[in-house]
DNA sequence: CTTTTAATTGAACGCACGTTCAGATATATC
DNA sequence: GATATATCTGAACGTGCGTTCAATTAAAAG
């Protein structure tokens, strides 16, 4: 039986979630099958459960990776004093974290039905925590009269989803360079506060 | 052999739509059966090919009917005059609009990808002429002197965005009523606008 | 009541799914 | 080079998919 010579790569774990992570994104989780995965890798299907358990949590740590280096992106940024800057710098990093990673922001998005139901509350969890490192911004510029906001949790879903949205039309190389479109939507942020 | 008395009812074609857009929007075009949609509406699945040719079908005549019927309910309206006016009236009936469909809105938000290319260069073309209407309120204030916008296709973008992102977490009976919903977010728009 | 037409069933088609696992192959250790 | 260990294949499992269609049942027409 004529046999091809298989490299055998020890590095296929991080190979399968950069696989799986592609997929979900182009085609969505449930049109994605495990052996559509194997062959993005170069490996048969079965060779794939070495490094997960099953579809579901590759899904699941593909959210949560996602989720956690947001949040320790953010985090490990110098952190600015007035809640003008801050939420200046907050816009700029936003459009520009999600620009950089289309692929997991999409799937964070779109794919949060597929969870199961233990899944999506840690999902909701860290996105939780990130939307309130806004609103912390937010409520602090309120209480020290910077901004003008009726409601500090709402201007906060309002923002993010203004951000985000850039995702969905921005495209390299297009009319606007990147950095004219952070600053065209932080000023579209700053006037909506008030600042 | 048993047979159960089924009676054959012939209103069943909106059924299938119903149904379909119930389980679409629950959990995902691809991840449902045709089975399921069948059994929704009381009936085997050979059943449904009376009402749609295919699966595919179901999804494209779902989008086109929702963004038609947005469209004209959009034209439909009494045109305001002033820039700023016809800008409230935008923001709140997008949101109104918007919040009463919330499965059907759903699917067309993340079901794209499931499209056919014809199928999405179809829907793509209604979307735009929906964001269009937008961005001729906000190109004829900007001439007008009252508003003071930067570019007003990403200021487009960005307000729809917005508007559309409230129905990822409004439920009816919550914190704040439709009507105090849409004030506020009509506020932030106004502002971010200039106005 | 009989005939015609429309609606529906239930079984079947070929195919692909997620997952498992015994066996084969490659790498690491001595 | 022999042994041990990690990696991978290829076939198989049971299940369910979208779709088709002859046969059946209900409704409409005469």
């Amino acid at each position: 039986m004529a046999r091809k010579t298989g490299s055998h790569s020890n590095i296929t774990g991080p190979l399968v979630q950069q696989a799986a992570q592609l997929l979900f994104a182009r085609h969505g989780f449930a049109a994605v099958t495990m052996r559509q995965i194997a062959a993005e890798v170069g490996v048969q299907a079965g060779a794939l459960y070495l490094y997960t358990p099953d579809k579901q949590a590759l899904l699941f740590n593909l959210m949560r990776t996602h989720m956690d280096a947001l949040l320790e992106a953010w985090q490990a940024r110098p952190h600015k004093q007035a809640p003008q800057d801050r939420l200046q710098d907050f816009s700029r990093f936003h459009i520009g974290y999600h620009l950089d990673r289309p692929d997991a922001v999409f799937i964070a998005y779109m794919e949060l039905r597929n969870l199961t139901a233990d899944n999506f509350a840690r999902i909701a969890k860290l996105r939780h925590a990130y939307e309130d490192q806004l609103e912390s911004i937010l409520a602090d510029g309120q209480a020290a009269g910077d901004f003008k906001i009726t409601d500090t949790r709402l201007a906060t879903l309002a923002i993010i989803a203004m951000l985000t949205g850039v995702n969905t039309w921005y495209r390299e190389g297009g009319r606007l360079s990147r950095d004219r479109v952070e600053r065209i939507y932080w000023n579209m942020v700053r006037r909506s506060v008030g600042a």
